[in-house]
DNA sequence: CACCGTTGTAACCATTGTAGTTATTACTAT
DNA sequence: ATAGTAATAACTACAATGGTTACAACGGTG
């Protein structure tokens, strides 16, 4: 079974920690926390500067939003960070049989109702935003 | 990117075949239809007996369906598979440091927003019919 | 300027799930 | 018995993931 990656959760994670701790937050000290190699958060953290929601400084170290937690919601990090492109969670089978009616229109309309499903996930993820999120923590 | 599985979408032909054309279906048209090996059928059509959805005659061949294509929805065929586990599509990374605020929460926290996304999303697939599908069909 | 801690990347690897394939066995009607 | 079918195991190629090592680039500080 496959799953919606961890860089998805990771990512969230690492903007937790930015909006908590907004000072002196060092790769390292991320990796420290999500408990993983300082690579793996760079990677993250490269697709977060690329969707416009974080700003790094290179050489010195230190990380900042460049939005309001209230303003990023968890559908942002979604999508900054690839984990399922635009109407790809569900992947369709293709070359069906055309010369049967099945084959033939199993395809259209099936993507459409899967299409659907997959917005309203979406829809719930552009629900919570960040600050929802961070002020959960005890 | 990962994505669904299309055993999702093949199980969900196999069963618009079986709605569309009764008799006589054996694994080998079937496989026609999707355009694949009969293997990927018949193991798809193992989960699909084991959900109680289809029967299957061995030795003569043919299936056919244990409920109505009205009572069939898109979420029995995506549970029949197997695509996707019980609050499982987003897998959150595990460990998190434990004396981190934020690693100390962000599991719990997430999870419970992550699986009502899911939630929403299964909800959308149990709104379509077997019988709505095919009467799309032209 | 040289150093040091940091970020940015490329390259590699083990693991996992997928989907196709081949081969063999078991079943049932004729 | 035979023919046609389903059931299942075993193997393969492929792709995404997540971790790792290595090294280059950056930017304050002494």
């Amino acid at each position: 079974m496959k799953q919606i990656s961890t860089r998805f959760s990771m990512a969230v994670h690492i903007l937790s920690l930015i909006t908590v701790y907004p000072n002196d937050l060092t790769g390292d000290f991320i990796a420290g926390s999500v408990n993983t190699n300082p690579v793996v958060i760079r990677r993250i953290m490269g697709m977060l500067k690329k969707a416009g929601l974080v700003e790094v400084r290179p050489g010195v170290g230190g990380a900042s939003l460049l939005k309001t937690p209230e303003e990023i919601t968890l559908l942002d990090v979604y999508r900054a960070v690839n984990v399922i492109e635009e109407n790809q969670l569900f992947r369709v089978h293709e070359d069906s049989n055309i010369r049967c009616q099945v084959g033939r229109n199993i395809e259209s309309v099936l993507q459409a109702e899967l299409f659907e499903a997959q917005s309203a996930m979406e829809h719930r993820l552009a629900q919570t935003t960040l600050l929802q999120l961070t002020s959960r923590f005890k």
